[in-house]
RNA sequence: GCCGGCUUAGCACAGUUGGUAGUGCACCUGAUUUGUAAUCAGGGGGUCGGGGGUUCGAAUCCCUCAGCCGGCACCA
């Protein structure tokens, strides 16, 4: 005789020994019925028609719930499985989890699903829906279920079952002729089912493993109505439109081509943009102590050896062949030339820690299958460091450069950024007794440091650990970019030492670090995270000047002339064109300030303001404007509404 | 690297059972001197990604290589 609280509070008793979600909702009303698509037993999902066999808190799940979607999203998954069988019966169900915005299922089939085909089983599964059938589930003994499943030539359902050691039974769902094997809950209803969209067709591979066999993956998205369903695709289209290659080819910045495959051609704009981050990084890091040096793009093999390269990282470097029998690697990390630079002369503990910085360009022999944009590229150039320090420094310095990665983010607008702890994997250099210590004490600087961290097993650098720093964009995307690195392997191999306070030589511990990342993703990500409308102060072009007619033209000339003797990226247009035409060309540009001299701002040393927002800044004189712009780059814009 | 798709003028794209390539924008020339998101008219431009094959004939069919796109795997 269960007793039955809802959420509000209020009870309600049962004379028979079991209660299902569905009548207790029933009970409740008939509409909240209608909704009904799962419950919350004592806090766990179950089915709508689960019994209830004690007193229990108990909440309805209904599509507005976000379980209620995800409910809603697994259940399709289960619909691609009724398709797929109905269309291709010798088709062999894998897995089909609920992911962000929806679902995928993974199929082994004996021959690649096409585009038509995703269109077929799309179509099956809108008439199947409709038919509002009920899903049953039932609890099956295991026997039974392996038995169900051999019968159905499903393989997979097998070796997942396999897998469930312990398991006496499990949760078998029927949609009509179709069984499914799943934890649930699922919807009662296919009622619930409407709002869909398959997605994409792709390889996966069984288990994750690129060792192990591919399947075929089939993506949707599924909402609880049609506006959502709508709302995402627009969302998905808007991101698109920020997309950086896109951009990047519209704006003039940078381009690829065939020869250099994962390799920028940084056009004058683009490289403008780039320049100014360095400018940036330049004045911060120097702040920070940090002295720039410039170590060689191409080094002997024996060094690589020396530092692990060779052994550790040989898969992802660029060689070169010579007629001189030497052997050449093209550097994948700045660090082991630093280590050279550092060993030159003696030093001192006096001289610890040692600071050095370079924007150095590596290369890196990147799967052709990751290359993306200025986000994946074989060739990138880091805003790299190493901080050669004692033992007793590490935490220290440590501390100091995580605050210095937090208030450059900040400088970009970006505050939602997580930290993941990486330690030791399995590909690594050094005795476990230094990873240890290593660990610990980059565990140590980062608690330390009043920051929270979540653990990223096995993820390290095979030299030490590393936190990395990832930071979400304007539309919810999450990027890598800085890193911090305790490295007490690297000095030793390379031979780095000081003198103590004993007159000892002594190893010197050595931290990585990055700021940025890659001066080219994070390029990328800015150009996203703005849709184009990059900062006026990392604007490539920031105003243009345009005349009205041909009489504006000396006064347009003087006015672009004076802003640039002020520092401002500025340009003229005196096309014979209409100035809607221009203003046009110069917003679809992202050019941040549109000046329009006619004659009479020429008349009264102005000019007309408009920003390519479609703002109407009125008329200002030359001089205001000019000090506006040169407060708003100085500033970084900090002290500016949105351009 | 793996699975699938794509590659036609500077860019975005058409090109329907194989019958020697089109549109818009851009570009060039001329006219127009223009007040806040496209002025008008004329003109030039493509060994249809590379190579090979089938065919009387291939942008269209087949093979192969490369690059790109979406995932997977890998990662800054």
């Amino acid at each position: 005789m269960p007793v039955i609280t809802l959420p509000d509070g209020s009870q309600r008793t049962y004379s028979q020994p079991t209660v299902t979600v569905a009548q207790i909702a029933a009970d409740i009303g008939a509409g909240l019925a209608k909704a009904t698509v799962a419950g919350k037993v004592d806090g766990m999902l179950v089915d709508a028609s689960d019994p209830i066999d004690h007193d229990a808190r108990v909440q309805i799940v209904t599509p507005k719930d976000e379980e209620g979607l995800e409910i809603i999203r697994h259940s399709f998954a289960h619909l691609v499985g009724h398709a797929v069988k109905q269309l291709y019966p010798t088709a062999k169900m894998v897995i089909g989890p609920v992911i962000e915005d929806g679902f995928y299922y993974d199929i082994a089939y004996e021959r690649s699903f096409t585009p038509d085909d995703l269109a077929a089983i799309e179509a099956r599964i809108r008439e199947l829906i409709v038919k509002d059938y009920d899903v049953i589930k039932r609890m099956t003994p295991r026997d039974e279920v392996v038995k169900v499943f051999k019968a159905r030539g499903e393989d997979y359902k097998l070796r997942l079952i396999d897998d469930m050691v312990g398991e006496t039974q499990m949760g078998l769902y029927h949609h009509e002729e179709y069984v499914d094997m799943c934890r649930g809950p699922h919807v009662p209803n296919t009622r619930f089912l409407r709002s869909f969209k398959l997605m994409k067709i792709s390889g996966a591979y069984w288990r994750g493993d690129s060792q192990n066999e591919q399947l075929q993956r089939i993506y949707g998205t599924a909402w609880a109505d049609e506006k959502s369903l709508k709302a995402y695709l627009t969302r998905i289209e808007e991101a698109e439109k920020r997309d950086h290659r896109r951009i990047g080819k519209e704006l003039d910045l940078f381009h690829f081509q065939e020869e250099a495959p994962g390799a920028v051609f940084w056009h004058p704009k683009g490289w403008t943009v780039f320049q100014s981050l360095i400018a940036y990084m330049r004045k911060y890091q120097s702040a920070a102590g940090f002295q720039e040096v410039s170590g060689p793009e191409v080094m002997d093999i024996r060094l690589w050896q020396k530092s692990g390269h060779m052994e550790k990282f040989a898969e992802n470097m660029f060689f070169t062949q010579l007629p001189d029998d030497r052997k050449y690697c093209l550097k994948p990390m700045n660090c082991p030339g630093h280590v050279q630079i550092f060993n030159q002369g003696l030093k001192s503990y006096r001289d610890l820690p040692v600071r050095y910085c370079e924007f150095g360009k590596v290369h890196r022999y990147e799967p052709s299958g990751a290359l993306h944009g200025l986000m994946r590229v074989r060739a990138f150039t880091q805003d790299d460091g190493h901080v050669f320090c004692t033992q007793d420094q590490l935490i220290e310095e440590s501390i100091s450069l995580t605050k210095l990665i937090l208030g450059i983010y900040r400088d970009f607008g970006f505050d939602d950024v997580r930290i993941k702890f990486s330690d030791r994997p399995p590909k690594r250099v050094g005795s476990d007794e230094i990873w240890d210590r290593s660990e610990a004490a980059l565990k140590q600087a980062v608690t330390d440091a009043g920051l929270e961290y979540t653990l990223n097993p096995g993820e390290g650098a095979f030299y030490g650990p590393k936190l990395e720093f990832v930071l979400r964009d304007a539309i919810g995307r999450d990027w890598q970019c800085g890193t911090l690195q305790v490295d007490l392997n690297m000095p030793g191999r390379l031979g780095a030492t000081y003198i103590a306070e004993d007159s000892q030589r002594h190893t010197p511990v050595m931290l990585h670090r990055a700021l940025f990342g890659s001066l080219e993703r994070f390029t990328g990500i800015l150009i996203e995270h703005h849709a184009g409308k990059l900062p006026t102060w990392l604007a490539p072009v920031q105003a243009v000047v345009m005349n009205i007619t041909d009489n504006q033209n000396n006064y347009v000339r003087s006015v672009t002339e004076t802003l640039k003797n002020q520092g401002l990226r500025v340009e003229s247009d005196l096309r014979n064109e209409k100035v809607g035409f221009k203003i046009r060309e110069h917003t679809l540009q992202r050019v941040p300030y549109l000046l329009v001299a006619g004659d009479r701002e020429a008349g009264s040393n102005s000019l007309a303001v408009r920003t390519r927002n479609g703002k109407d800044l009125g008329v200002m004189t030359l001089e205001a404007l000019s000090a506006k712009l040169v407060d708003e780059v100085a500033t970084l814009g900090r002290s500016v509404q949105e351009v």
